[in-house]
Parts: structure tokens; C-alpha cells; sequence
DNA sequence: TATGAATGAGTATTCATTCAT
DNA sequence: GATGAATGAATACTCATTCAT
């Protein structure tokens, strides 16, 4: 059953995984930070979702209990200093992944296709650490902003480099063309890859299939006249 | 914490709320049958998750626990046999939409226009329901295949009468471009409505925007030629 | 160490065993329920303190955990239950002893004897409950606030019996002076038994010794007069 | 939840501050010693009991958690050698007090009056530290004794003082009757504040008019006639 | 059938004490 | 000596499920 119950923690803001803990900066407390993190979000890629216990964590981090409270507030503030960490990592990712796009795109149709490819391969490539974090996400604000964040910092970047093509749009209003074409991108692929969805209802379909037509969508979108 | 332990249940392929349970054909017993079904989706609502009690689902539908047992072997049963009920009522409603738009259908993008609006009023309007549902979808997979079938029920039906308009197709696999179609509008209203997404969420966005892009989406994409 | 920490139930008021708690009227449910204070009763007794722990409650009760929260809040609120019992117990002793009293007073002076050597007795022998109920006092206002009723109901008792006496009063303000003279002799009597002091204070002094002084000590000073 | 738990130390003893720790002498050691205490007294002040954490002294004192355990075999021991701090520091207080009073008496009932306002008095000033001692002296015997030490010390210094009017005094056994006098009138003032009771216990009743009749009561008993 | 009292496994959190540096 | 990070035992409370009536 999900005990969901709104966390208490005060910070409903966007937080790091500095902000969200008691962050050691070397040695021993290092390393035993770093396992209690690794030990949670292996638990939680396991399980799909924030279900294990602090004892689990414990044990196969190899941490004490007291020790995780030394650097955590509360099991939520762990929980979400590991979605913090696996976040800063997607968005590292995001920012080479549009660099090399940078450089490949031709024409729309082809910018498209290489964006869409890309992405896809990077949500489908976090897929099971994401899962439990969008899942969390339903309930705790401030780890669906930290998302929105992510989001829209790629939706930024794409813009940027959409709008070269920006001449063979069919409508005017570029910036809400763009956004639109990333969001129904975005959820469409989150969706199918079962990112707040059930792991078996992700291979429905035939991935190749969809990247291909959301491709086709984005630039006969984007060409598209409006409604005359 | 979401308390999720997968479901124990054996029964992992689709139900209906008859199969989930042991439900009475009438009288006194069928009352208090339904009693438990809606005080258990009352909850779920107000609650936005599965995160209610038996014992509140026995005080607010005035039935006993034990009753409650003599239907379900589990609560996970009771909650499934709620979602299946929901999901029924949803079918429903699709079908009378679609015999609607059947009706004033003239051009495609007169018809993308006029299904992507229900389509979405209909998901906005059952959303405060469908959002638990979808939560839990997340890790049931006896859940999620239920949402797939009423899904793929109402693609079938939008293919029937998106074909009409097949002529003005620019590529010649129909059944997937009509598949994919549904499938982008599907997800990304879904998402926008923050099923299986955070409410705030929800509200990110134009929702009227939303469905105009979608419609002209779905016809350009439909229109739009393969890759030569 | 003494977890104090302010007690967090709402009611501050005085409370009644069946107000602390859901109390059952009869069959087995009301036998648990009497196992579960004599439990907590004997443990109490036992250490001197609140300082039990429910499964310890669980184990000598012969009842479950569930059960006690079934029908208590809190650990708090079956303390308080406890508290509520055993002052009832020694209300309805003071209203005998009392009333023993009434029959054979002669003199003020054999009146403050038996008043003193029956009301003496009656806290010694509660003494081993009392204590722990003095202890939580301290911090628990619920508590203390129940124990000065019973003390003001006794002094009400006494006033009235001595106020027979009232044409040897030595000063005018009779309230006071019997007020005044029952608290030397209730706080002298608590603390030389422990009460809110430790066990082995208890046995300092004689006390067939302090309870003739207290007598003396009385009936002097109500017949003592005022400043000239 | 009072977590009291039978004090474990083995010594059960009255301490000393230095016997209850390992006191530097001199330096940077003693001033850190101090430092403890005094945050370990302020701690305790403060929340009116024993509960406050070893990381508050430490943090509060600063002062590292090792160093306590360096002069301190336990929290326990801490907190004896604060209450013989205290403790020490009323005694001294004490002298002071009987010294003047030497000095003013003129007849018993002067005497009487004196000695109960100055020792009420002085009792009041230390209410709040007195009342987490006491508070402890429940059930720590070594607490306890030390309080009682005091207590004797000042029966001798009244008795020595009181026996000036011994021609006065209504019965034979002077020290009894002495002793005896001076217990009511330290019980009753103990009580009365509040040490070992509870705070708003305290304001009960008229403090100027409790300290007028017990100085009353205490001449009056002193010159009661025995029984006859 | 129906009831709802009883059960007890399961878990986050605290804090005195230890010990590697 | 001094530090403060690490330890882990201990405990109140929840709630799905059972079962005596």
C-alpha cells in the first residue's frame, strides 16, 4: 500500500544533494556518505519505488544506522538527496548529448531525428533509477520541480538550436511551438519507457517505431500552418 | 514513504471487478458491496493514493471489516475491483464520445480537433480519479494492463473513423501512424494532467494551448510524408 | 535519563479512567482491559516510574500491543488511565477514613491525632503507587492537577469536621488556618514517605515520632494566636 | 515518557563534584570542566529535568563529547557532579543565611519568623535549579543523600540557634522537637515551590501567608505541652 | 453470513557510549 | 590529551489480517 503521506520537511524548494544532507567533503565520511547513497539507490532502482527500509540501506551500504541520520534529517531527506544526485547526473548528460546535436543537424527533419534519437536513448538509458524518482515525484513537490527544472532547462537548449530552423515554421508563436514539441516529446517517451508507468508496459510498442514517428511528428508540427 | 511491497496477489493478468472479488448478485449483500466500492474510491480521492485503511473504508461505507473480507481476499484486491469499476465507467463515457464526434466529424482536422477536445475533457474530467489509478498502475501490473485494454479499446475506435480520412494519409502503414497518433495525444495529456504526475504539475502550461497543438499535431503528423 | 518532553495529548484536563480511554463495558474485552492496567499498575509499581515499555505492558498483561492502542492514544494516555484508577481508588478511602473520623473525635487535640494517624496510614500505605503518580506530576499537569483535587476535596473534608473545633481557633481567618494546617501535614507526610522523594528518604525519622509531632504541631497552631 | 532507568553507576554514595569526576586542577583542562557544567546546569535549568543530550553540553559548553568522557564516567556522573555544584553553592549560602539571623533573633517567635523568611526566601532563589535536582533525587539515591546532607547541616545550625530558647519549649526531647520543626518547615516550603511538584503547582495558595504561618506553626509547636 | 476485537510483525528515529585519528 | 564520527540497541506506534462469537 502506498503510505503516501505529504513530508513534513520544511524545504519544499529545489534542493541539491548538498542541500538536502550533511554533505562530508573527504575521507572515511566521504566514502561511508557515498555508500549510503549508492546502497539507497541501488534499494530503489531494485524495488521501483522508495519502499526499503533504513536497515536495508544499513546493511548494504555498510553504514550504521546513526550514521545516516548524521547526515540525514530523515529517511525523505535521504530519498531525496539520492534523486538529487541522479538528477545533477541526467542533466550532465543532457548538456553533452545537445552539444553534439550541435554539431550534426542539417535540416529540420534531420535535427529532429537525431534529437529524438538522442534523448530517447538517454530517458530509456535512465529508465529504472528514473522510475522510482518520477513516482516520488507524484507526491513530493520538491522533487517534481527539481524535474520541471531538468525539463525545462532542455527545453531551453532545444530551443535555442530549434530555432535556426525557425524560418520554416508554420505558425508564429515560436517559443510555445517549441515548448509544445518538447513536451509532447518528452511525456510521449517518458511515458512509453514507463517512467511513472509499469516497467512491463514500457516494451509495448515498438520503440524504433516511435522514435521514428515522434521525429516525423516534431518537424510536421513545427512546419505546420495554423489553423487558417 | 510509499509502503509499496509488490502486490501479492497471484492473479497478475486482467480483472474485472466481478474477478477481483466475490460479488453479490443483489439484496442486502449487494448494498453493502457497493458501500465498500465507493467508500474506498471516496478515500482514494480525497487521499489521492491507496493510503486509506480498512478501517476507514469500514466506517465510512457503515460495513465491517470482516464483510470486507468476505468479498476481497486482500485490500489489494478491494482497490483493484475499485479501479476496474472506474475504469468501466470511463469505457462507457468513451464510447458515447465517440459516437458523438462520429457525428460531426467533416474534415481530418476538423476531426482531430473535435476528438483531441473531448478526448481531453473526458481525461480532465475523470483526472482526480484516474490519478490514483495511474499511481498505482506504476507498480500493478494487473492495473496497468486494465488501463492498456480501455486504451487500445479506444484506438481501435479512433482508428475506425480517423481511416475515413486514410486517403489523406502521407504514409502507408495506417494502423501504426493511427496508433501513434492516439498514443502522443493519450501521453501527453495524461501527463499534462498530472496523472501519475504531481498536481501542481498539472497546471504547468496552457491547457487550452495544449489541445490546440495536439490537434494540429495529430493532423500534420498523419499528413505528414514518410521519409523520402 | 528523564524523557520528559511536555505531554502532547490535547486534554489538560482532569480526566477519569473512562475519559483517558475507549473503556469497555464488559465480557473479555473489559477482562483485557483490566489486564491492561493492573500490567501497567504492577510495572509502575515495579520500577517507580513510568519507565515501562508497552511490550513489557503486552507480556505481563497477556495482551497484545494492538490491543492497547485499541484502546489508548498513547502510552501517555494509559498512564494517565492508571494514574485516574488508583486516585479513585484512594478518594473512596479518604471518604471512609473520614467518616471513621466524624465518629469519634472528643477534643481538638484528639481530633488532629486521629485525623493525622488515620490520613498518615492511608498515604503509607499507598505510598508505593503514589510515588510514581508524584513523580509524573512533576511534568504532567493533568496529573497534578487531579491529585490537588483529591487533596481539595479532603481539605474541604477536614475543614468541615474542623471547624467543630472552630471556638478554640486561636485567629479569625478559619478557612486559612485549616487550609494552612492540612498542607503541613499532607507535604510532611508526602515527602517523609517518598512521595516525589526517594524510596530509602522514606525510612529517615521515626515515624510513629512525626505523626505525634504533626498532631501536636496542629492543634498548636490552630490554636495559636495571631501576631500581637 | 520519564526514561529513568535505575542510575547504572556503582557508586551510590554521597559525591562530591570531584569525587563524582576526574577535575583537572588547573588551565585550559579546568576551564573546559567548567564549561561542562555549566552548560550541562544551564541544559538543565532550562528544560526544568535530565533531558538534554551529551551533543547539547557539548555543543552549548563548547565542548567536545570525548572531552566530557574524559572527566565523566557517564552522563549520570555529569549530572551528579552539577547537582553538587548547586548543592555546594546553597550550602554557602546557608552559612550566610544563619549568620545573619544569629545577629537579629530577639524572642521565638522573632526567631521562628526570621529563620522561615530567609530559608523560604533563599529556597526561592534556587527553585529552578533545586527542581531538577530533586526531580533526580527520586530515584538516585546519591542525589538524595546529598540533599539531605544539607538538610541535616541546617537542622544543626537551627537547632544550635533554636536551643537558645529551649527554656520556652513545651516538651523534653529538644533535638526532636527541633528536627521535627525544621523538616515541616523545609517540607512544606519544598512543596510548596514546586521542587518535586509541579511548576504551576507552585502558585498555588499565598506564599507571604504560608511563610507567616509557619513561623507561627514552628514557635507554637516548640512551645506545645507534651500530652498529658 | 456478519461482526469488530485481537493480533503482532514491521520501521523510523534517538542518543549514550566508543574509538580511530 | 582532545576530537567528533560512528555505532546500534531500544521503543512507540500502525494496520492488514484473523477468528471467536
Amino acid at each position: 500500500m502506498s503510505r503516501v503521506s505529504t513530508p513534513k520537511s520544511k524545504n519544499d524548494s529545489i534542493l541539491t544533494t548538498a542541500e538536502a544532507s550533511r554533505e562530508p567533503q573527504q575521507g572515511r565520511s566521504r566514502a561511508s556518505y557515498e555508500r549510503m547513497l549508492t546502497a539507497a539507490e541501488k534499494l530503489m532502482v531494485k524495488g521501483g519505488n522508495d519502499d526499503f527500509t533504513l536497515t536495508e540501506v544499513a546493511k548494504v551500504g555498510k553504514v550504521s544506522i546513526g550514521s545516516i541520520y548524521l547526515r540525514f534529517d530523515s529517511k525523505d531527506d535521504l530519498i531525496r538527496a539520492v534523486h538529487a544526485r541522479v538528477l545533477a547526473r541526467i542533466d550532465a548528460d543532457q548538456d553533452r548529448m545537445m552539444q553534439k546535436i550541435d554539431e550534426q543537424a542539417a535540416t529540420l527533419e534531420d535535427f529532429a531525428r537525431a534529437f529524438v534519437d538522442a534523448y530517447a536513448e538517454l530517458l530509456k538509458s535512465y529508465s529504472p533509477v528514473l522510475r522510482p524518482i518520477m513516482f516520488r515525484a507524484i507526491y513530493d513537490e520538491s522533487i517534481s520541480a527539481l524535474g520541471r527544472d531538468s525539463a525545462e532547462k532542455l527545453t531551453r537548449q532545444a530551443e535555442t538550436q530549434m530555432l535556426r530552423y525557425a524560418s520554416e515554421f508554420g505558425r508564429p508563436d515560436h517559443a510555445r511551438l517549441v515548448s509544445n514539441a518538447f513536451r509532447m516529446i518528452y511525456y510521449t517517451l517518458a511515458r512509453f519507457l514507463g517512467l511513472g508507468s509499469s516497467p512491463e508496459a514500457a516494451h509495448q510498442g515498438n520503440w524504433e517505431e516511435i522514435k521514428e514517428d515522434l521525429a516525423i511528428m516534431c518537424a510536421a508540427f513545427l512546419r505546420a500552418p495554423g489553423p487558417s
